[in-house]
DNA sequence: TCCCTATGTAACACTGTGCAACAGAATCAA
DNA sequence: TTGATTCTGTTGCACAGTGTTACATAGGGA
């Protein structure tokens, strides 16, 4: 198992301080940062496990900024503050956060905390880091990620296009889970370069979801399997049964 | 968007009748269990997506209870417990549990955790143990779960909105048991992220219980199953049998 | 009976989605 | 290189899903 990879986000000097040393000290790798620029520039630039945010950083809200990164990532996030008052609590669930400790925090409670959520994070861990399996099976298909081939219920062979098979491995990755079309964006977007919003933005992602659904739906007018989640995006409805090769 | 199904576990009869109780009023579907053979049976019996449970269990232990169950299972836990000192809580965590609720507390705080777990698990679950019930049958009609289907008793096969699916499930869900419109609202809303009244207070629920009775009651100005409490709500007003797929 | 309130529902407006048609980019064959 | 073919994003339009509004109607008490 790899070490886990911390950001703790505070604008107090010495509290920042402390605490990334302690967090090294106990077998993380404990990052600085003081901003959501700095979060943003940290996530972009290698992997991230959790985010310790504190909810009051000067002029910035922990809140909201929370809120803005749930939007674009599912990288496990635990607020800090020194407010615990139960709204306070609430508003920093409701954005998404993964936990809420209030100040002063005892550390073994802290790192138990970090524990807790990263042990979860990696029992259900999601799109990236996941092993590649080489053949998925699913409603009666098989899709050989090897050969890269798909092959029909009846035993006929349909060729996807690059962009067709990248959609399939994220729904097959994410069964029965609905990923909105900016997940799916991202997604597709292996590079990670480009500018991610791009593609959700316009209805590129609609189109290419249309374009699979023409060939792996029995009727495509009526989605069986990729199906409409209005509002929210699209699900893969079906078990999806995974070999290793 | 499936109604939640949270497993109440607690052997103090009154906590538990009014926890079962508050949730289903918000939307949930809440199974009461007392030990560990009840949890076990209603983890084999279906799909449970969140146990709430308590610590002190007469003469069983709610940490070991954790511990065991996370060994087989990741269904998310939320420990319950008047012990507040920081080593309980660790413990707790230590386990596995993905949060820690101390007694007595906020009943809009334990709705926001839960959401909070809840919506962590399907952001990131990809684990196929969604067993769930799948076909509900009532008065001769039958729903689908998992083909998001409805049958009439001749044959008929009738297509819902999402929206008047959500809404026969919570009928499903509480058979018999008459719903506010502030209810239903919760429960069309599961995320808990809008505003809750905002449904309520318009006629929108009216609307949608019209064109759900327009598509399964027989006469839908003389409703049948679908019935109105003047003054209260809806009744869903006949028995439903819930298989296993 | 009248009156007031709760409910039913048609009509409308707004938004999200499906998709055909188009155009530029990429790939391939010769 | 050229021309054909395939891939992929964009655009525009039709339509479906859903909440709102306005008005009709039903219930129930005085």
């Amino acid at each position: 198992m790899n070490i886990p990879r911390l950001l703790v986000v505070d604008d107090d000097a010495e509290l920042r301080q402390m605490l990334t040393q302690f967090l090294q000290q106990n077998g993380c790798i404990a990052l600085p940062a003081t901003n959501e620029a700095d979060i943003q520039k940290h996530l972009a630039a290698g992997r991230i496990d959790l985010i310790l945010l504190d909810v009051m950083l000067g002029d910035e809200n922990g809140v909201e900024i929370c809120a803005r990164l749930r939007e674009e990532q599912s990288v496990p996030i635990i607020m800090v503050s020194a407010l615990s008052a139960d709204s306070d609590r609430m508003a920093g669930y409701a954005v998404g956060a993964d936990d809420y400790i209030v100040k002063p925090f005892n550390t073994e409670l802290l790192l138990a905390r970090i524990r807790a959520v990263l042990a979860r994070a990696r029992r259900t861990s999601s799109l990236a880091h996941r092993r590649q399996k080489a053949i998925y099976q699913f409603a009666g298909w098989a899709y050989d990620s090897k050969r890269n081939e798909v092959v029909s219920p009846e035993g006929y062979q349909v060729s996807l296009s690059q962009r067709e098979t990248m959609l399939l491995q994220a729904f097959l990755a994410n069964a029965r889970i609905p990923l909105t079309r900016q997940e799916i964006a991202v997604a597709l977007d292996v590079t990670g370069e480009g500018d991610k919003t791009s593609d959700a933005e316009g209805r590129a992602i609609d189109v290419l979801v249309g374009r699979l659904r023409a060939k792996i739906e029995n009727d495509p007018k009526k989605p069986d399997m990729l199906r409409t989640e209005r509002g929210v995006g699209y699900v893969f409805a079906v078990d999806v049964v995974a070999e290793d090769d």
